[in-house]
DNA sequence: GTGGTCTAGACCACC
DNA sequence: GTGGTCTAGACCACG
């Protein structure tokens, strides 16, 4: 059902099972209230540390995404819209919290911040036409 | 400045070290912006394994306790407003002080106290339900 | 006549079981020579496994605190002294509850009530050893 | 190391293990410090399910003969006279205790038990001598 | 990779 | 109807 992460694309093991869950949740190929593979199973088939599936597992639990059962198994959360919460946005929030972290470090304040991103937004659109 | 966990407690180490963490911050023992001790040291210090500190940390920073940063160490976080936090529990502080105590000269041992209480909150919470 | 535990609680579920018939004892609840509810009538109404009553049963019974008769039931042990026990746990019951009282009137909520006890015994425990 | 318990020998498999265990001890085969097998092993090798193998490390553990430490491993106990403490007694105290609960429920105090249980000891010698 | 806990559900033995 | 044992297999904690 899934398939062997990459081990040297430089995306972490994890990260990369991850997706591979949220896609399939968000193609339909399984659906809410499904019950996932073991985490043995799925340690075996993918060819990986079974901790590094507990990882990616404990991740999708905090996202909402799935729901951990003890002594049962794991399962697809019933709610609903994990279009609005992909796994793109799930993993850009801590860097995007580390980065303010950093910013505010150096000082600067809220509506310093708004300035800087918004107009290194623009930047980068208009290097993107020139290129 | 932190004790070593008991491990036949029941309770599992890296709660017993997340409890800890965060009482530290509550009574203002440790303050927003601090640097906690590095993973090796509090693994040194408490006698347990640093796969255990590492799983308590990251529990803490997923609840916005703490902030691990990469090649520099563990920080408390900046946001909350701890103020109000320290001041109820170091209020309390006293109060449980002189509790404990009477318990203790009513004859009861840890054990007993453990127990006593879990029951009291247990049943405090049942009472407030049906109210 | 005993309390769904809380499987979230990180203590053990065949533990809060345990304490929360100890504590019956305690409290003269149940008396020795007592039987308890059978173990798949626990398993119902905390809803959990019979196995994990059985668990908490099997432990207590290696404690001395009930005696598993086989096809008859579960019974509170004789043996013990639960007189002196009783009285003292009931004469510290309502010095608990006004603590509790206390404590949740400064604002404090479950968790931290839990986090303030835990980390008093624990600093009690090291007065101790220093004196 | 070990070999396969007999499922129908009407001896629970946990207590056979438990026997094979002890007597590997007794006899030298293992010794005090030793590792053995790790539960999964066991089960594999044994053809049984770990859960029936913990069942027997468990209470070889309450009675002191093996030492289980969490994530480690399961080792012989370095302590000794095990002799004293053979398997053979493990089995008959639990039986002997509620052999004597009997007693008690009848109304039988201390000195009427001794008393039958001897006068029964001698009754059983003649029996022998007489076939 | 170790042991620890838990679920679900089976069949057996004792009273 | 009680407890006793066992299986199959899940996740959890720790080293």
């Amino acid at each position: 059902m899934f398939h062997k992460p990459n081990p040297s694309s430089g995306i972490p093991i994890y990260r990369q099972l991850m997706d591979q869950i949220t896609h399939a949740i968000e193609t339909g190929a399984v659906r809410p209230g499904d019950q996932l593979p073991g985490i043995r199973t799925l340690a075996e088939q993918l060819v990986i540390n079974p901790n590094t599936v507990v990882k990616a597992l404990r991740e999708l639990e905090h996202a909402g995404i799935v729901e951990i059962r003890h002594g049962a198994g794991v399962f697809v959360t019933q709610k609903k819209n994990y279009e609005t919460q992909s796994t793109k946005i799930i993993t850009a929030q801590p860097i995007a919290k580390k980065f303010l972290q950093k910013l505010r470090e150096q000082g600067l304040d809220e509506e310093e911040i708004r300035r800087l991103i918004q107009s290194e937004l623009i930047d980068s659109q208009h290097e993107k036409k020139h290129s």
